[in-house]
DNA sequence: CCTGGCACTCGTATGTCCAGAGTGCCAGAG
DNA sequence: CTCTGGCACTCTGGACATACGAGTGCCAGG
């Protein structure tokens, strides 16, 4: 038997209701309360029985037998899937948002500052990661000499990203020379994809005088290194104050979590996972990280244009306000991909 | 009365013993524990008014009347500044130290692994400071043209940080201009401190034609704009789950110090306020930021060369092991003053 | 199919009590 | 003058018992 067959729209609101209510008071919510809050139009008895029907098919849970119910992650499944929308931001949020990122002075500002709204929007914990170098293109490579041997290598993406390097050749490197690369190497390279430039750049070592090439080839070694590696994305987190805000499950829940957080990997997967556009989320053990099983993950990308080029979201409880953290979530990478675009 | 003359070497060995003891146990340590653990060759009698006396001048505290005796902010600093001696790492300790910077691909990466460093050694949370750029140098400014009126200005510093900016001129750029530009700008500034760039380069525009003087003007401010922003340092920080560690004055202590942690500008006060050399302790109420009360900053400064560039330190409780922590602070920041040196 | 009522469960809060740790003080010894 | 052993006193924390109340499940009747 389908399990949601046996869930008529009174069951179903009446585990809105358990959630909705859940959340407001971080406390598991019995049939009385319930009816008091809402109008169910029915009486407390048959609230009892939908619930222990909805407790049968594993969407909600009672601590113990004298209790009220919590939802499961089951529950809260359902609920975001179908009993909810996400909540559009006011008017005021809105402009908030385009004021405070548009102050941002660069790239890591942007980002910055886009973890510290994300972090007081949601009042939870905020996770940005910079756009991918994965799907940018080179805007420019500089070429700087430092000292005969010496030059140092800078990466500029079309997402405003900075990298550098220095490049230790095997002889001497001419500014004549190096000024030839660079313009060479900008003319093939600029505006293409990471991944095409080797290619692109293949046969260019033989293009040189014979003395020049072993340079020209550790220089642009190094450039497809620093491509690759930079491919390892970095990840900003921001708000953990706001973990503070749980005191009952203290510190049982939080010393794993910030433990989960710090580790840079684990934040690129809780974000990495997602591939269909719109705000996915992730709810207590749908998380692959063990010491993320409290917790849930609401993340979206975000992109210069149409697509995307990184992603953001937030960690917080399973009892968290989806629809409101949804909104939140959505709007902020809205608004970070239109600063993206214009600069 | 001069207060220390209370104290003779017997009392301040009480207070050492104390102070070790209570570090160890992180609970109030009372007479005959100490006389036990501690081969004081007196009995707990003794010990009693010895402690009775550290507690009138206020070196110790008794949390209620029938409890062992904890060491006050005073009491440490006593012990800090006169009862112990800075503890060396050990072999191991040293070589797993180089060990883990000397992977560091770039400045970002190597103040990461600090952090990370830090955090682990210390088994606390850890603060390092961005090399300074008010002490740094240029090395090399780079002018990228992106469109004909827009031009990416790129800074190079000494200490191998890069920091970017777009400049919208108000007229047409030359590619020949800005090599000229380029050129003369990078013979006066390069090598340079900061502060005394404007100075350097203030007579540069009117060596221009006529027509490029706005651009080179505009080029200009924005440069000068950058090398004094960036002078607002920029600081990370980790091993924040090293704070779920003392899970029992949980979590009234815990979050301001998340909350704190979190402001940059009071992160960057912390670490400030030292400045001769040597590692520098600040005891709970030492500390001037509120939330930060009932715990110590451990900072030391480092550099590439002898010059002090920044700053780097542990937060952790008032309750620390500070020999330890002082001798990992300070074999860290010798180290990656080393890594400075040579890259 | 819904409702009111009732018996039952169990966690939490409250109150009492006891043991143990630690202190302060005092009188006597060195 | 300083140290020591002894003793009476204080106070916290844990153990135990009890009462309370929220919440449930079930049933019979509308």
């Amino acid at each position: 038997m389908p399990e949601e067959r046996r869930l008529d729209d009174r069951k179903l609101a009446v585990l809105r209701a358990i959630v909705q209510d859940y959340v407001g008071t971080e406390e598991p919510v019995g049939s009385k309360a319930l009816v008091d809050r809402h109008s169910l139009g029915v009486s407390s008895a048959t609230v009892r029985n939908d619930m222990a029907v909805l407790e049968e098919e594993g969407y909600i849970h009672q601590p113990h037998t004298s209790a009220g119910r919590v939802p499961t992650d089951k529950g809260y499944r359902l609920f975001v899937d179908r009993l909810t929308e996400v909540k559009p931001m006011s008017v005021a949020e809105r402009r908030a948002i385009t004021n405070f990122l548009d102050h941002a002075v660069d790239l890591d500002d942007v980002v910055a500052r886009t973890v510290r709204l994300l972090a007081q929007l949601t009042r939870q914990v905020a996770v940005v990661q910079y756009p991918s170098l994965t799907r940018s293109t080179v805007r420019h490579v500089e070429l700087v000499p430092l000292t005969p041997t010496r030059v140092m290598l800078v990466l500029i993406t079309d997402t405003g990203r900075v990298e550098q390097r220095i490049v230790d050749c095997p002889g001497q490197v001419g500014e004549v020379m190096l000024a030839d690369l660079r313009t060479r190497l900008n003319a093939r390279a600029a505006g293409q994809r990471f991944a095409e430039v080797p290619t692109l750049l293949q046969d260019l070592p033989e293009t040189f005088a014979l003395q020049d090439r072993a340079s020209v080839t550790t220089v642009l070694s190094t450039l497809y290194e620093a491509l690759v590696e930079q491919t390892e994305e970095r990840v900003v987190m921001g708000g953990t104050a706001n973990l503070t805000r749980f005191p009952h499950d203290f510190p049982l829940t939080i010393a794993p979590v910030l433990e989960a957080l710090e580790e840079q990997v684990v934040l690129l997967r809780l974000l990495g996972e997602t591939a269909d556009p719109g705000v996915m989320v992730r709810i207590g053990h749908e998380n692959a990280y063990e010491g993320l099983n409290s917790t849930s993950v609401v993340s979206v990308g975000y992109g210069s244009g149409e697509e995307t080029v990184a992603k953001l979201g937030v960690v917080g409880p399973t009892r968290m306000d989806y629809p409101g953290t949804m909104g939140a979530v959505r709007a902020v990478a809205r608004y970070v991909g239109q600063i993206l675009a214009a600069s």
